[in-house]
DNA sequence: ACCATATTCAACCGATCGGTTGACGAAATC
DNA sequence: GATTTCGTCAACCGATCGGTTGAATATGGT
């Protein structure tokens, strides 16, 4: 089948994945930084960061000692198209995008 | 966060439970239909089967000895709008995305 | 009643997951 | 040059994953 859809998949599977990757929509930031919200080790969150990166969701890239993480959207595409093959979806859902807003933007 | 994101997107994961999703999308099917293409055995057809309802993708109804597999799609909408939400605005323009979603919530 | 069909259950296997800790290298600061 | 900061690596942990096999449970057909 198509390899790259199982790991974007698996990397979305997760809720801090997903919470990074809300986070990063706003900015590109540290590895550091990414993980000060969350309760975890950053050696934890530096292995979130290497599965959102072996995905294509995020690139990362080392200036000085500091990596900055940005996120990759295009690696959304495939993963969102093939959801598109089920129909039913219209491109813009304004009841779930309302849901999205209040779940994953109140910051 | 929201542990039915988890589900429907671990589901989505794996190779075999996308192919049968596919599958359903044509017509409903008994079990042993569903496992007919697939080189594993009936019981693993059968737990990606459990995985998938659990996700809610699929629902799954017992007529006489036979149980009937039913495409889900609604539980994919809130996948496709979170991961929409991701690739069809620019990540480094917050704002234009919140002005577009007003201007469109208005309409 | 008997047998075949449809499906799941239970136990097991190796591999991977999400997480930890401690040591390590590389770059900035003093 | 010594030290702090940033981030990863390696080894380990328990839990879960995808898969198997064999037994169990229904239901249907004859």
């Amino acid at each position: 089948m198509d390899p790259r859809l199982d790991l974007v998949f698996a990397a979305l599977a997760d809720p801090t994945r997903r919470a990074i990757l809300t986070m990063l929509l706003e900015d590109d930031m540290a590895v550091t930084d990414v993980a000060e919200p969350f309760a975890i080790s950053l050696a934890g969150v530096s292995k979130h960061l290497a599965i959102l990166t072996r995905a294509g969701l995020i690139s990362q890239e080392k200036r000085g000692r500091v990596k900055w993480c940005k996120l990759e959207p295009e690696a959304l595409r495939d993963a969102s198209t093939w959801m598109q093959a089920f129909g039913q979806f219209d491109a813009l859902d304004l009841d779930a995008f309302e849901r999205f807003l209040e779940t994953e933007l109140r910051a």
